[in-house]
DNA sequence: GCTAATCCATACTAATCTTATATAGATTGT
DNA sequence: ACAATCTATATAAGATTAGTATGGATTAGC
């Protein structure tokens, strides 16, 4: 049970482009540097955040990318959800007929309000929590 | 992001003991037949299980497996954690050095709570809960 | 002692997923 | 015109997963 690279990615992309959101639109070159993430491969990942709306570019010479919304309107839920290919942890939680005991099992539901609690703190986390170094919960 | 099947089948063999426990040892054919995994494949799932100590088992003939503990003593935090080979959702969260980033990285920080929250839900739920039909939540 | 059952180890494979890299072109603004 | 960006596929290397297969060793009831 790990997280994609892309999610991880993804959140890194969008904490970045928070940060330097007053300097005006952000080229991929740059993010490459700072995120260490190939620029080929930041391109890949930004085309489905482009798609989802959380970030919007500048095309020709200082074109760039800028985030789409304001960091607190983003959340953690929104790039898993985008990056992972589905949202549950056990595909039979929305797609019962994968499993042929769906009907009888309880274990089913257990694993269902897992998935909830993860995603609803993941929903309740946003860019704007991790742009400042003030992320709460330190030790 | 997905459960493996061995942690999903992990909780599935729990709960089936934990049925029919009253019957004295259930054979690995039993588990089988009611839960549609091969024997061989059951063999491979039930060694960890044992060797965690949820499990025990009687040789020879009209042996079987039985729950070690109380079914109200076992978690599913305590299957997945067995099964699945890393806790984390993220390397990062217990080994910091496999990512450069990791000391700058806030985004590090959400992902530790947000598996904290995760691993509280399947600790907190037992295979107790799951064994009688009453699982509570149901919609 | 026969047999039913567990236990053990390990190898193998087929499929799928992941993580990129590579290639080639379209679009835009100056 | 041209520099810089974005878009779209294709492809490859590697890892992981799920499950099967093989081949036996041990135990205990009858």
């Amino acid at each position: 049970m790990k997280l994609s690279t892309r999610s991880r990615y993804g959140a890194r992309i969008l904490v970045d482009l928070a940060r330097n959101k007053n300097k005006g639109p952000v080229q991929i070159g740059e993010i490459s540097k700072r995120q260490d993430i190939s620029v080929k491969y930041l391109e890949q990942l930004i085309r489905p955040l482009k798609k989802a709306n959380l970030v919007t570019s500048v095309r020709g010479p200082k074109g760039g990318h800028l985030l789409a919304e304001k960091p607190e309107n983003i959340s953690l839920g929104q790039v898993v959800r985008l990056f992972e290919g589905q949202t549950d942890l056990v595909e039979c939680v929305s797609f019962p007929e994968k499993c042929p005991m769906s009907d009888d099992c309880q274990v089913r539901l257990a694993w269902r309000d897992a998935t909830e609690v993860l995603y609803e703190k993941l929903d309740s986390t946003t860019i704007s929590d991790l742009m400042n170094g003030n992320y709460p919960g330190e030790d």
